[in-house]
DNA sequence: ATAAATTGAATTGTCTACAAATTAAAAACT
DNA sequence: AGTTTTTAATTTGTAGACAATTCAATTTAT
């Protein structure tokens, strides 16, 4: 009787951690976690979004973000400023410093990619089909 | 410029905590977290493990599970002994309450398991094949 | 307009993760 | 035998995750 053979949840617990290691070595460059990455990549594709935005896009909620921004601000990668019209919101501005970062983060998903390219095509476009898909009915459910 | 659409980890990174979310309700009602969980499985599949062998199960390291099965022996779940053998080896034994614990765990995956069953078969297969193809090819490179 | 409900962040407390350093024991040496 | 190296686990320190609570600002109701 294999209890961890009918564990559904293992191997997506082990590859997420698997990945994040991935990442490490070549965002210790950057001085980023993975998590903080992340973040960083939702700012580069759109400047000034609240926090509780950037928590939509990852599935992450103000618990976390908070003081992971902090950091961000910190390392002089952020701002955090009260919106004018509406004092309960918090936007995150990229510093100039944060968003020249993105230039030095090119190839950090390079192991990962590498991987990924190195299957046939309608592999891994399946893998991410399936994941995603577990995603949405997982938060459909409650 | 999407970037977040290149992010070939982040669709694992929301999946997993997904799931483990998925997981919270059920175990409460045994008490355990999600990691406790998954090593109180490897126990009831083969008891006496070394805590390296749960490392290995698990990819985790003792610098996680040390303090875990500190938790896992509070609740009086498990007992951690050093082997008689081998001094540096400590072996993590099943209590009575810890092994009775596995016929309460019966539905803990119902969650997962019913999206899972709603999907066409050929899917959840590919999708776990493909994962573990994931794993095996983020294990092999270092 | 004022009370009640809702919203957005921050805070608090507990439990992972994991790198790096430490400790003790066993194995592999010379 | 005695020294070096390796191994197994613990410890230390930093950074997530997240439930639950709190707090202030905004909406909605009455």
């Amino acid at each position: 009787m294999s209890q961890l053979e009918n564990e559904p949840g293992l191997p997506f617990y082990v590859v997420s951690r698997l990945i994040s290691q991935a990442f490490r070595a070549p965002l210790d460059v950057l001085g980023l976690t993975y998590p903080q990455y992340l973040v960083m990549c939702c700012l580069w594709e759109k400047d000034g979004l609240m926090v509780s935005h950037i928590g939509e896009r990852l599935s992450l909620d103000s618990g976390t973000l908070t003081p992971l921004l902090k950091r961000l601000e910190a390392m002089n990668l952020v701002k955090r400023e009260r919106s004018e019209e509406d004092e309960r919101r918090v936007e995150i501005q990229l510093t100039y410093p944060g968003k020249s970062l993105q230039s030095k983060a090119g190839k950090v998903s390079k192991k990962v990619d590498g991987i990924l390219d190195s299957w046939k095509e309608k592999d891994s476009e399946k893998l991410f089909e399936l994941v995603n898909k577990l995603i949405f009915d997982l938060q459909q459910k409650t």
